[in-house]
RNA sequence: GGCCUUAUCGUCUAACGGUUAGGACAUCGGCUUUUCAAGCCGGUAAUCUGGGUUCAAUUCCCAGUAGGGUCACCA
């Protein structure tokens, strides 16, 4: 950070073909960390030069993903910025002006071959188990170029190439890692292999992160870099993310999923951002919770992985559920109340899930798994379970007799939780185990082997309904 | 297949060439407790294989093996 002579600028250059997961969060997370921690600029750019691919609301999309884990530009095609535009397909000009650089140069020539031609070539080469080479079919007197046809990368110099990156150190390529490229295709829209140098120069860009399928076409950016005699920004390559098998890359193909997914599943953004930090990085201690500030504070390139990382969805959850302990009063009750059914948005209930969540976590698994229904729907008990361990069913009768009788004689307007405690504790302690008694009550209030305590639960039910489901329990104990 | 690249507990990872190979998740056991997936305590568990270099190799080198990537008018 000190010897930064030049101001960082890092980019994420997204294509608009549909929704990130979470590879291309992580690609834009580590670059945004590293501008702000050196106090730099971190773009957002559109690759939008593929029109065939490209999803409409994508872009929109994309943003909102970053928006929601907390992901901001200086500089990007909402807000603009000193090299505006922001989006490839409406910087045409400049791909052209450095196009015709190369052609003058006479690095770069027209393309005469139709698409089945090239094809042809290749199957050949294929059939004749040689690697397919551009350039060994370069023609001979190539049509001038008028911005219609594709226009073609001319290697000069067929050599290896060697370069340092960041995470990887020093790599190489050999020579048949280089062959002409296309620059601008027919449509007039430029490649990814070209546009991307452009804009990185043009936009000031200092450090590439992007993930690893890309150093075997460095070679490829660094003959660009050279012809057009430009200095090359530091490259940073990303370890990949595995799939939960461990085996492929995680791809949209087999389950990533659109990043907002996870908003949906009631993660937090910041869990989300400290879950995807350490997919390909770790700091020096040991800490693993880290807050947005602590991970921009502690982000170092020096400490991203090599090797790849499987998706650990176990992890996550535990990460998630550290940082939901973490939420201020004010913020667990807003978390729950973007989760909560309406019927149960009722203020003795909201501080109990409140607690329940902030131990346990997956506040939309609960609501989803109907864990929260009993509030206001009577539960469907089984006798087995209201039975205390091995307790004879008579005694478990006879303690929520008892239990009846204390519920009975207390007035309407002390059924509070406090009273009824020390009312059944009274009783409780007098048995062999406080459960004889606490179990089946806790239970045939609420159906469920994990719920809150038994006071809690006569309180918030009120005694007209507390009364009734203990009734309910004990007929059911009785019958058989 | 060519080229590039990677390899530590089940998983994610830590370890100036010298450590009883550390931590976290998961798992297992115990404690606590009115239930619970919470809390506390503890346990099991790893350096891919084979060569070299070195007094000493998880660490450096080579090979093998296994994974990943890439060979588009996609990014």
């Amino acid at each position: 950070m000190e010897n930064q002579t030049q101001k960082v600028v890092t980019r994420f250059a997204p294509s608009p073909t549909g929704f990130l997961h979470i590879g291309g969060i992580r690609t834009a997370l580590y670059a945004w960390a590293y501008a702000r921690k050196n106090n730099g600029t971190f773009i957002l750019r559109i690759e939008d030069t593929d029109k065939a691919r490209e999803v409409e609301g994508s872009i929109e999309h994309i943003m909102k993903s970053l928006k929601w884990i907390g992901i901001d530009w200086n500089e990007g095609p909402d807000i603009g910025g000193p090299n505006a535009p922001y989006k490839q397909s409406e910087r045409l000009e400049s791909y052209i002006k450095y196009a015709k650089i190369l052609v003058e140069k006479g690095l770069a020539y027209t393309d005469p071959y139709t698409e089945e031609e090239v094809e042809n070539f290749r199957k050949k080469a294929d059939e004749e188990k040689r690697p397919f080479l551009y350039r060994d079919h370069r023609p001979e007197n190539p049509p001038v170029w008028n911005g219609t046809q594709p226009l073609r990368f001319k290697v000069k110099d067929i050599k290896s190439y060697e370069w340092d990156d960041l995470v990887r150190g020093h790599l190489k390529a050999g020579a048949e890692a280089l062959d002409d490229f296309i620059l601008i295709k027919g449509d007039g829209y430029p490649t990814y292999n070209f546009a991307h140098i452009i804009d990185d120069l043009e936009m000031g860009v200092t450090h590439v992160m992007r993930g690893d399928e890309f150093i075997s076409s460095t070679p490829k950016f660094l003959s660009v870099y050279d012809a057009l005699e430009i200095k090359r920004p530091q490259y940073v390559t990303l370890p990949p993310i595995m799939g939960p098998d461990g085996k492929k890359k995680l791809g949209k193909r087999d389950g990533a999923k659109d990043f907002l997914e996870y908003k949906n599943e009631g993660y937090l953004p910041e869990a989300m951002l400290n879950f995807l930090a350490f997919i390909g990085w770790s700091p020096e201690g040991e800490e693993e919770i880290l807050n947005p500030e602590e991970f921009i504070a502690l982000f170092d390139i020096k400490k991203i992985h090599i090797s790849g990382g499987k998706f650990n969805e176990e992890k996550l959850d535990w990460i998630n559920k550290e940082h939901i302990k973490k939420l201020s009063i004010v913020s667990l009750q807003k978390y729950v109340f973007e989760w909560l059914p309406n019927e149960l948005k009722i203020e003795k209930i909201v501080p109990i899930i409140m607690e329940r969540i902030s131990k346990f976590g997956d506040i939309k698994g609960m609501v989803e798994s109907g864990e929260l229904d009993f509030f206001y729907k009577e539960p469907i008990c089984q006798k087995e379970k209201i039975i205390y361990k091995n307790t004879d069913s008579k005694i478990i009768i006879e303690n929520l007799n008892k239990a009846l009788n204390i519920f009975e004689n207390i007035d309407e307007k002390d059924f509070l939780k406090d009273n009824i405690k020390n009312l059944l504790m009274e009783v409780a302690d007098k048995l062999d185990s406080r459960g004889e008694i606490l179990h089946p009550i806790r239970f045939a209030l609420s159906g469920l082997e994990k719920s809150p305590d038994p006071f809690i639960l006569s309180d918030i039910l009120g005694k007209k309904e507390t009364i009734l489901r203990i009734n309910k329990a004990i007929s059911i104990l009785s019958l058989s």
